[in-house]
DNA sequence: AACAGTCTACGAAAACCTTCGTATTGACAG
DNA sequence: CTGTCAATACGAAGGTTTTCGTAGACTGTT
């Protein structure tokens, strides 16, 4: 076994996480197409996002495809899944589980346009009429 | 100046957010006192409490009382602040720094309570009348 | 006065996170 | 074949976070 097996993939860092924003938008991919898009926004040199992408793969967070010796990286968790812990967590240590709590600071955060506050009520309109939270 | 100035408070680490939490809740507070508080759920020693009230108060996260022997710490960050700033932090990350996408996160997380769900729609209908988020 | 218990200060280890530099290997043009 | 260029592996430095152990000081109590 490759990996380090932990159980389950751990919470990303910032790092990681800027790494798997560029695998949920563009697919699987190289390091250097990570890297282009990373470094873009903060620079850094071509062995620091490889050395990440080991490190996501020994932890779980990314799967890779060795069959050419370029290889391909994807990643390991659902963007929705990521999201979904990430945002559990914040509610959980700040907000005691409570979404209204943490929607409250969300709103006051900045002003959200007529669009985003009509999107949230048809989220709330869906779920009282019992359907599912899509993913 | 006690405190090595920094300018601004940074943001609070995990277990830095676990005692300010604990400020918050009970108000100024001996190291003791968060100490059980914290210990209950996390166990850790006596000590460990008390450096990071130490080093929190060099960050200028806390003040602190010194006037008795035994001294009494308080948040000097604002909890909504505090909040709003995780917040913030979070929806700019992942979510494109849209309010809807993290609610939608928040509300796939588990089932909010009929209550909860009120409580949101009502914060949305203030804020359409116009009134500025309560801290 | 001496002891036991409680506190604070301090230093430092251990575990992460982030960032690179260097070495090695493979592929390919000349 | 032999450079040259691109990729991977590895190790390690530097910073921050977390966690304690130990030492010294203070406050009663006997």
């Amino acid at each position: 076994m490759t990996p380090s097996d932990r159980g389950v993939p751990p919470v990303p860092t910032d790092a990681e996480l800027r790494i798997l924003q560029v695998l949920w938008g563009r697919g699987p991919s190289t390091v250097r197409e990570v890297h282009d898009v990373v470094a873009a926004e903060r620079p850094a040199g071509y062995t620091t996002t490889l050395k990440f992408l080991q490190i996501m793969l020994d932890k779980g967070l990314v799967t890779r495809d060795e069959s050419s010796r370029t290889h391909v990286y994807a990643a390991a968790v659902a963007e929705g899944h990521a999201k979904r812990t990430a945002t559990a967590d914040l509610m959980g240590r700040l907000f005691g589980g409570s979404a209204a709590a943490l929607m409250q600071q969300a709103l006051a955060v900045k002003p959200s346009s007529r669009e985003e506050l009509k999107r949230i009520r048809e989220m709330l309109d869906a779920i009282e009429r019992g359907e599912a939270p899509r993913e």
